[in-house]
RNA sequence: GGUCCGGUAGUGUAGCGGUUAUCAUGCCUCCCUGUCACGGAGGAGAUCGUGGGUUCGAGUCCCAUCCGGACCGCCA
């Protein structure tokens, strides 16, 4: 059965050579005579040729079927460009059918007519449409660029354990109970975190692994239950030498995979990417900053305004050059609406034309309207937007507006990686649900050496070593310097509201491990799929995952998760709390 | 936990109170030696997601439920 070429490598240089192929049906077309036939594997097509003045009849083919043929290489009169092996084609000489099929539930092919329930359903059908295998070839070969890479600074790959102990603090963990110990379970990792610390304990200095991570959190387009992190930890490091690798390692994976020098990656400080994008996650593609123009409004007589300016909020605008004339009031509507899910009480707009128009025109006083146009440097058709609240709304709101709207006004440059080192990250988040101030990373993030004295008095004014590497508005990985002193550990542990006995119960022995000579260390998760989805084009992370879970974690194709025998349960100790009890 | 959108031949869709349930594609049969989105003729193919209700009459309206999708919360 061996093939002596794949179906996308015969050329015009090949005319004249018999050769084997196999393949799949990928179409065909029937003469009375003559039947061509794309036949189709991972490599690409080839035109087979099935004439009767040959083989003396002609088989009865059909799409999918497995074929494996023998002829000889000639060359086309007219090539289809389209095709890699556009210029020739294999007369047979002889074939065999190595398996049949029934018709398929959808067209396999890049433009399919399947929508993506039924794709997942039959995923392996899906699996055999180029443009899928396209994106899980180069995930293949980022993984390799970045082995490859890390292996020649002297990293080493590590695997840790999939079942390990759950610690309550942060995203939902995915159980799994113990058959032994009855009552107790394994929490499956939802980053390696603990271990490649531990690692650096032990002296192995600079690790990386392509580790898979499970989150058990509601989905998103971008978000998948299980997903895979290239997780890498140095010892011996500061900020400045984890971002020299990482950059380099990008640099080379976009060299290689994109064919584009990227420049020396920018560095903001999170609260300038919050105050000038409302985002630590901006898009760096296109302008369009936010401003705060709550001076201009210190002594407004518009009521709306004055409150949030009186009870602590602020007044952001955002500035669409040009687009007046574009957006009609139902557009506007949207808008309102849009802004509405990030909290937004409401969306104030303003068009500069010949006349100043809008849903404030009326209730601004010509100066207040005079000097938002000087301040914000507006012109004619241009629109301002403004959003008054608390300071985390018109962040959230305003900046997730300036993103839609140039998306809507297609001022992104598809072409562009705009990267951006997100750094000084805050150490604490107030929690309006708990109404206290809660970690905003993991628990082993260092705080800045000159915030120490803040962690438990000041917490709002208190920064840490952690860090953000943003692309294109994706966080495409996250990490931080570590503590390595077990009194400082201890320290945030408190500060974080966990008391000694349960910092001991659930970290004893990483805390322990940190009295036998922990090395400074610190490193970063990258989410591989974020990074292969940007490298590919592409919003949906199902595109870049083989065998991917729908929006509410199922496998349509498997139908996991399953119901499970009474006896599995029994020997787990489990019993199931069904509705009425 | 919440908001919104969708579910009609294999597939993608039209229909929005009375139709023989639309169109395209796929599928099947026949015709066609040069196609490459092949072409031509004909044919089969739909418990309109499921369960209730309103109505003389329900893909169509209402309620519930299941499935899929997007988003907010969530994702230390």
């Amino acid at each position: 059965m061996n093939r002596t070429h794949t179906n996308g490598e015969l050329r015009l240089s090949d005319v004249g050579k018999e050769v084997k192929l196999v393949g799949w049906v990928a179409k065909k077309r029937k003469f009375r005579n003559i039947l061509f036939v794309d036949l189709r594997d991972r490599y690409g097509i080839t035109q087979v040729v099935f004439d009767e003045e040959i083989l003396g009849s002609i088989p009865d083919l059909r799409n999918e079927y497995v074929l494996e043929v023998s002829g000889v290489v000639l060359k086309k009169e007219v090539a289809n460009p389209k095709l890699k092996t556009g210029e020739i084609e294999v007369s047979i000489r002889e074939f065999e059918i190595l398996n049949t099929a029934k018709t398929t539930p959808f067209m396999i092919q890049d433009e399919t007519d399947g929508l993506e329930d039924l794709r997942l359903e039959y995923r392996y059908l899906d699996l055999r449409r180029p443009i899928i295998q396209e994106k899980l070839i180069m995930r293949d070969r980022v993984t390799g660029i970045i082995r490859n890479f890390l292996h020649e600074l002297n990293f080493i790959e590590v695997e840790t354990p999939i079942l390990g102990k759950s610690t309550p603090e942060g995203a939902r963990d995915y159980l799994v109970p113990s058959r032994l110990y009855h009552g107790n379970f394994y929490a499956l990792p939802q980053s390696p975190q603990i271990f490649k610390q531990l690692l650096m304990v032990g002296g192995l200095d600079r690790y990386f692994q392509v580790a898979r991570c499970f989150r058990d959190e509601d989905l998103r387009a971008d978000r998948q239950p299980e997903f895979t992190q290239i997780d890498i930890e140095m010892s011996f490091v500061e900020e400045k030498d984890i971002f020299e690798v990482v950059e380099k390692m990008m640099k080379k994976i976009f060299k290689d995979i994109k064919s584009i020098d990227l420049p020396k990656f920018k560095v903001i400080k999170y609260v300038d990417a919050m105050e000038r994008y409302g985002s630590d996650k901006p898009d760096l593609r296109f302008g369009n900053e936010l401003l705060d123009v709550s001076t201009i409004f210190k002594n407004t007589e518009f009521t709306i305004f004055k409150n949030v300016l009186e009870n602590g909020g602020l007044i952001k605008a955002l500035v669409f050059k040009d687009i007046a004339d574009q957006l009609s009031k139902k557009d506007f509507e949207k808008l309102q609406n849009y802004v509405k899910k990030y909290g937004a009480k409401a969306l104030a707009y303003l068009k500069y034309q010949d006349e100043i128009s809008g849903s404030i025109a009326k209730v601004l006083s010509d100066n207040e309207k005079e000097e938002l146009k000087a301040k914000l440097n507006i012109g004619n058709n241009d629109v301002v937007f403004m959003i008054a609240d608390s300071y985390k709304v018109v962040s959230a709101a305003l900046g997730a507006l300036r993103v839609k709207l140039a998306k809507d006004f297609n001022l992104i440059n598809q072409d562009s990686y705009e990267f951006a080192w997100i750094v000084d990250f805050p150490m604490y988040e107030y929690s309006e649900e708990e109404q206290r101030f809660v970690a905003a990373h993991h628990p082993f993030t260092s705080p800045k050496i000159e915030d120490i004295d803040k962690l438990i008095d000041d917490k709002a004014n208190c920064y840490s070593r952690a860090y953000d590497l943003v692309l294109n508005g994706y966080e495409l990985l996250s990490g931080s310097i570590r503590i390595h002193n077990q009194e400082l550990q201890a320290k945030v542990f408190e500060a974080l509201g966990l008391s000694l006995e349960e910092a001991k119960d659930k970290f004893g022995f990483f805390l322990e491990a940190f009295e036998y000579g922990a090395p400074p260390h610190g490193g970063v998760g990258i989410g591989l799929e974020r990074l292969i989805m940007i490298l590919s084009n592409t919003d949906n992370i199902k595109d870049v995952v083989a065998f991917p879970k729908t929006a509410s974690a199922s496998d349509l194709m498997s139908g996991a998760p399953n119901d499970v025998d009474i006896k599995q349960l029994k020997d787990l100790g489990i019993a199931l709390i069904t509705k009425e009890n």
